[in-house]
DNA sequence: CTTTTTGGTTTACATTATAAACTCATTTAT
DNA sequence: ATAAATGAGTTTATAATGTAAACCAAAAAG
């Protein structure tokens, strides 16, 4: 009945990041920051921990001299999303 | 885009009570305790937590002489919880 | 009796989230 | 040239949450 909902996605940023990527080929973190409303520093911390499960992949570059970090969603991201969104339906239906 | 996640719902036990909740008259505390698989300390904490919202009402009284505790949802609930799915779909659609 | 079970509540700890403070390089202003 | 301000983040400290372990009272069982 109520399956278990991944805590690593069951968290507000994290999931509007989520949500925001897999619409998306890749984002920066700049644009993250815009669409989700969030601080930097909360951002910085919520991206890293999806980097480590592996959700997300992470690239920093440069544009001209300015440093920008690249976000993209992973095959095991989607899995991850998928799913949560499956085991949500049955609480909100 | 991403409108906020009501921080009382946006939890997996207390959405668990509450879509038990919103599917019924009332039930008791034992049978939430079952159908959710929550810890009886867990589940009284968190019901408190509705409580306190005034998203559930919760009646203590016996059944012969064993203590029971029947809770259901209130119409605030009841509009809590509609708002977050609504909200809840901004991100999963 | 005293031991266990039922139906919870309290409390203490572990995890999480978030904001504030900090880097470090680059512009812009003086 | 030097100082102040800005952009793009990261680190760290604190506040908030979640959860389980310990506890309590009454009733049932041995």
């Amino acid at each position: 009945m109520f399956k278990d909902l991944d805590p690593l996605l069951h968290s507000q940023l994290r999931l509007a990041i989520m949500s925001l990527l897999i619409g998306v080929d890749s984002a920066e973190f700049v644009f993250i920051k815009e669409k989700t409303g969030a601080t930097a520093g909360n951002l910085s911390v919520q991206l890293d921990k999806l980097s480590t499960a592996g959700y997300i992949s992470v690239i920093k570059s440069f544009k001209g001299k300015k440093p920008v970090t690249t976000c993209s969603i992973t095959k095991i991201g989607i899995k991850a999303f998928e799913d949560y969104v499956n085991s949500l339906k049955g609480y909100i239906e």
